[in-house]
DNA sequence: CGATTGACGTACG
DNA sequence: TCGTACGCCAATC
């Protein structure tokens, strides 16, 4: 399902709103990479606008859960941007994520790719 | 409209 | 294994 919403003030369809409506649909306990949402929205290397989204996502309403996506790695490359340092790894973990090293354990088997789950 | 900006990913030494 | 270099491309300045 590819998600298309309508930017409210200018009208026009937008790949950040494209990527926030995308990580909303990631399940609670799931993560997921940036390239693998930018491969869903057919700009597969597009990778840095998804990151770049998520800089803009901050206070987006629905909330966007930002934390939920990380690097290839599994690493939490973004959790600067969050309030604290903290603040990413503790969201995760409040998920039953475990966060060891900025790295999530078990990144493979709690991968959700948008190309696999939705299509 | 050209220059800049990245929360990436891959290649290379 | 680790650091650096570079291509990627939409949004912003």
């Amino acid at each position: 399902m590819k998600t298309h919403p309508i930017n409210s003030k200018t009208g026009q369809y937008t790949f950040f709103e494209n990527v926030w409506a995308v990580v909303r649909l990631i399940p609670i306990g799931r993560v997921t990479s940036y390239g693998a949402i930018a491969r869903y929205l057919g700009s597969a290397g597009s990778a840095r606008m998804v990151g770049y989204a998520m800089n803009a996502a901050h206070g987006q309403t629905p909330s966007v859960p930002a934390h939920r996506v990380l690097n290839r790695n599994g690493m939490l490359t973004g959790k600067h941007h969050f309030g604290s340092s903290d603040a990413m790894q503790v969201l995760l973990e409040k998920e039953g994520i475990v966060v060891k090293n900025d790295t999530v354990n078990q990144f493979v088997t709690l991968f959700w790719d948008p190309n696999v789950e939705l299509l």
